[in-house]
DNA sequence: GAGCACTGC
């Protein structure tokens, strides 16, 4: 056995190996400050200002002046394309229009409930963006001694959840207010856009924010990355948050930040007042209300007077959808066997139900809990499909799950072929919130879904099939009436039901906070446990946070943020990965191409290796996966496979497919590879390398070696020892890991393995393993 | 011998 292991914690300290590391200090920490102020050398908006040499006349610095913008091309389009006239104002909104304008020219915060169809995100900012409050105003700004004369306000932000989203409803409201949507199209460099417009977007590898842009959809995270730059978000009069219900990480870290700009002195921003509006499509928002209301419950950010606070007016607005009536139907008793009961269902469903009505197709939508279960469910109904009478309907089933191809996805939207046929959709969560298919009219609910959850004290995660909750069950019924009254087939009681929590837990308290912690250090924030949160994660998750930015050298032992936690907070990866990345950069193991190549790929989605079910399938791609495959484990394997796929020049659509290789991933892996590349570069960490294709090189052992040092930078605490009965004990808690069998290393012994993630499913698994020394790990966490 | 869904200058 060996010795580098951790001890168990006494509480305040951790050890690992001959490293000590304190706890203390960690969580007693006072507010320095107004947590909300920024280092005003960290403000580029003023010091854009300072370098265009703005003249510093004399302006009343309170009220500000409305800049007048030259846009002639644009005032002929502030009424809105005639053509979309009829069905904005068929909208439930359309008539509320005057109440949101009303409740917004005297209230910093409007909550909005809006159901499914009532046309939210795309009229709200159209309502908005001509309001008197929403244009820019040049304003005063004290900078230490001196003031500067600054321009705030103008824009609308409004963000979403998804990518998609975001860039789908800036090209419908671009059409609707009649503009057209050209700008940047992929991030810098690009030719001055020709054309003004009053619509935007701005998600990663992708930005079009044309010249005159009003209203700009966004991601959370892309808003949140803005923040880091401008802080008092002087670009906008006004942000909506869309989709709040879905609680992402993300969107409480940004619900926090605009607390803060709404309930602090406005100093920031000139006296102009940020206008927030939170959109949610259920209806419980009396917590979130009360989050944006309550601005004295003990958390840092009133500012020094409540006088601020109590101008701060929050109105909650509530608008009704444009659905069908759904009816539900519960199980009278509790079902035993899901899959059986679902397949009955659905056949019960074929045979009494018309295929068709006035509305339209009449197909069947079932939500399960992953891949496995809708295999094993198609399977069943495929085979009892077969034996249906030939006067009854067809039956054809289409799996939808994030893993499956686009093309297989898609199969899942068309109307299926051949008219005398009923489709039934198989689907995971994704149909709850990320994708919409068209023709339902009935969902049968199982009442569960996979959820990752976080266990600070285990270090590990676990991915387990739990009851959903009450608001998501409402949400897959609502999935039955968009296009006509339907019904929703719930296989579990109403008294389950009544069981089930209001919502789900929000992201924030099943995951690990390393990244969201990082955020707020950066952002200045030094008491993390004071920083307004809706539902803050309790005080292990933040106090092993802490510990692991101290380990990953994020954070001084002051628990303030370090050189190298600031330089981490320039890559869009988690913080071990950010770690791995600027340890290939040092000389000592200049590797930083072949890293990115490696985190770019394991970042990119779900694993790249397809999952090969048959013999038939594993045989038929065999041959080619073993040139990928890597002695040293999966680090290195996924170095190949992108090595190999770059090098690839002809067909690399052919080069996935023969390989059973997820293209969709591996061009993703493709984006994040070339962002990354570029933000080296600009940080001075590399030279650009040369454009692909590149012949291929296989990294020698002893570069393999160098490149798995650095990985163990960033993921000292995830390595496990073989031990004497041939398990693998992990060196942070002790626990018994398995290898994964997705892993090129399952059913392999080697001295030590360091893995990439910790999950509990059926078993304590170790995946994306690598093969290492176990002296490699004392020697990394002492230098 | 096995994988809910997203996101990021």
């Amino acid at each position: 056995m060996s010795k580098k292991r951790k001890t168990p914690s006494d509480g305040n300290v951790i050890k690992i190996g001959d490293k000590t590391i304190s706890l203390e200090g960690y969580l007693t920490k006072k507010p320095r400050e107004q947590a909300a102020e920024p280092a005003p050398e960290q403000d580029p908006v003023a010091k854009d200002a300072q370098t265009k040499g703005q003249p510093s006349t004399s302006l009343p610095s309170d009220a500000g002046k409305v800049e007048h913008r030259t846009n002639s091309s644009l005032s002929k389009h502030l009424a809105g394309d005639p053509q979309y006239f009829a069905t904005r104002q068929a909208l439930p909104l359309w008539t509320r229009q005057d109440d949101i304008r009303r409740i917004l020219r005297t209230k910093d915060v409007l909550v909005l409930v809006g159901e499914t169809g009532s046309g939210k995100s795309t009229q709200v900012p159209q309502f908005l963006y001509q309001e008197k409050w929403c244009q820019r105003r040049r304003v005063k700004i004290k900078a230490g001694e001196s003031s500067q004369e600054v321009g705030v306000g103008g824009m609308i932000a409004i963000t979403q959840p998804r990518r998609v989203a975001a860039t789908t409803l800036a090209h419908r409201v671009s059409r609707e207010v009649g503009t057209p949507l050209t700008g940047q199209k992929d991030g810098r460099g690009g030719s001055r856009p020709a054309w003004k417009g009053l619509v935007g977007y701005s998600v990663r590898f992708d930005h079009r924010v044309p010249p005159g842009t009003r209203i700009k959809f966004l991601t959370e995270g892309m808003l949140l990355q803005e923040m880091l730059r401008d802080p008092y978000l002087r670009q906008y009069s006004a942000v909506i948050i869309d989709e709040i219900h879905e609680r992402s990480v993300d969107v409480d870290l940004l619900s926090g930040f605009l607390k803060q700009i709404i309930s602090g002195d406005k100093a920031g921003r000139g006296g102009i007042p940020l206008k927030v509006v939170i959109m949610s499509a259920t209806a419980n928002v009396e917590s979130i209300t009360k989050f944006f209301s309550d601005t004295k419950s003990g958390d840092s950010t009133s500012g020094p007077s409540s006088e601020a606070a109590s101008k701060t007016g929050v109105e909650c607005l509530k608008i009704e959808g444009r659905q069908f009536p759904v009816d539900i139907v519960h199980t009278p008793e509790p079902v035993p066997e899901i899959d059986q009961a679902l397949v009955k269902l659905v056949f019960k469903i074929h045979s009494k139900e018309a295929l068709s009505d006035k509305h339209g197709r009449k197909d069947i939508l079932a939500f399960l809990t992953g891949q496995e279960e809708i295999e094993a469910v198609q399977r069943l109904i495929e085979e009892h499909a077969s034996t249906l009478a030939p006067n009854l309907p067809k039956i054809k089933v289409f799996p939808l799950f994030g893993q499956l191809s686009i093309e297989a996805q898609q199969e899942a939207f068309q109307p299926v072929k051949g008219g005398f046929t009923r489709k039934v959709v198989l689907a995971t969560n994704i149909a709850e919130t990320s994708v919409t298919v068209p023709g339902v009219r009935y969902v049968i609910d199982c009442g569960k879904a996979k959820v990752k959850e976080f266990r600070p004290r285990l270090g590990m995660e676990s991915l387990l099939a739990k009851p959903i909750a009450k608001s998501s069950a409402i949400q897959r019924a609502g999935r039955a009436g968009r296009e006509g009254p339907g019904k929703c087939f719930r296989l579990y009681t109403k008294e389950t039901y009544e069981t089930l929590q209001t919502t789900s837990l929000p992201e924030i308290l099943r995951t690990d906070i390393l990244s969201a912690i990082l955020t707020m250090k950066a952002r200045g924030i030094d008491d993390v446990l004071s920083f307004p949160l809706m539902d803050p994660p309790g005080l292990e998750s933040v106090e092993k946070a802490l510990v692991h930015l101290h380990i990953l050298g994020a954070l001084d032992d002051d628990a303030s943020i370090t050189e190298t936690g600031r330089k981490m907070m320039l890559f869009p990866v988690t913080p071990p990965y950010a770690r791995v990345l600027l340890a290939a950069a040092e000389q000592q193991y200049d590797c930083l191409l072949e890293t990115i190549d490696i985190i770019s790929c394991i970042t990119s989605g779900e694993d790249i290796f397809l999952h090969l079910r048959s013999e038939e399938e594993k045989e038929a791609v065999e041959e080619h996966r073993k040139e990928l495959f890597r002695r040293e484990g999966d680090i290195l394997t996924y170095l190949t496979t992108m090595q190999l796929y770059t090098a690839e020049n002809a067909d690399r659509t052919r080069w996935c497919r023969d390989r059973k290789i997820n293209f969709r991933n591996m061009k993703q892996a493709m984006n994040i590879r070339k962002q990354l590349r570029q933000l080296c570069a600009r940080e001075g960490l590399m030279e650009l390398p040369p454009p692909d294709p590149q012949p291929f090189t296989p990294t020698s052992p002893e570069k393999a070696e160098l490149i798995l040092k650095c990985f163990l930078r960033g993921f000292a605490l995830k390595t496990a020892l073989l031990a004497p009965d041939s398990s693998y004990v992990t060196s942070a808690g002790k626990h018994t890991v398995q290898i994964h069998p997705s892993s090129v290393l399952h059913g392999r012994k080697v001295e030590a393995i360091m893995y990439l993630e910790y999950v509990y499913t059926q078993k304590n698994y170790a995946k994306k393993v690598s093969a290492i020394q176990a002296v490699w790990i004392a020697e990394v966490l002492n230098e």
